[in-house]
DNA sequence: TAAATTGGTTTATATTGTAAACCTATTTAT
DNA sequence: ATAAATAGGTTTACAATATAAACCAATTTA
């Protein structure tokens, strides 16, 4: 019946990031701040979570000199996100 | 966008609870205990908060000689639940 | 050259969730 | 009659989590 949600997916601002990283595939640091209206270090402590579980892939490059973190969603991340709706189904509905 | 998840019911065994609530109307502490799969603690804490945010009345009284726990959602409750399914929806489609 | 901004990370704290321990009473077994 | 088990919870201690504040290094602007 209620099966149990990943606790790495039921948190909103990680939730909302994995939502944004599924539509656009790939995602700036700063576009995912702005989107999800986080501090930047709270968003910074959430993606890594999201990196140590292989939810998604972290690089980091220079944008001419300025530093550019770009987060990509993993294959694992599509399909953890997509178990966490279904079973989430069961209690909203 | 992403509006910001009641804290109170971003919360498994709470939504849970509230999702049961919501089909029928009103329950007793064993048999949220058993659909939820929580521990007795566990639940009476949730509970607690539950009634203390004003989502739903706790009814005290005896079945016989043995305690009674009754739980029945309130207007306030069903209202927050909604609109909780609502703001998830813009996370998870 | 000082101050502000960008693009973050680290860390300290407050909040939360959870199980373990506990409590009171009742029922069952010896 | 008494001990042990069960019912129906509550309280509390601890671990895990979320979050903002503080920080850092470099760059740009005044």
């Amino acid at each position: 019946m209620f099966k149990p949600l990943d606790p790495l997916l039921h948190s909103q601002l990680r939730l909302a990031v994995m939502s944004l990283l599924i539509s656009v595939e790939e995602a700036e640091f700063t576009f995912l701040k702005e989107k999800t209206e986080s501090t930047a270090g709270n968003l910074s402590v959430q993606l890594d979570k999201l990196e140590k579980a292989g939810y998604l892939e972290i690089e980091k490059s220079f944008r001419g000199k300025r530093p550019l973190t770009t987060c990509k969603i993993t294959k694992k991340g599509i399909q953890a996100f997509e178990a966490y709706v279904d079973n989430l189904k069961n209690y909203i509905q």
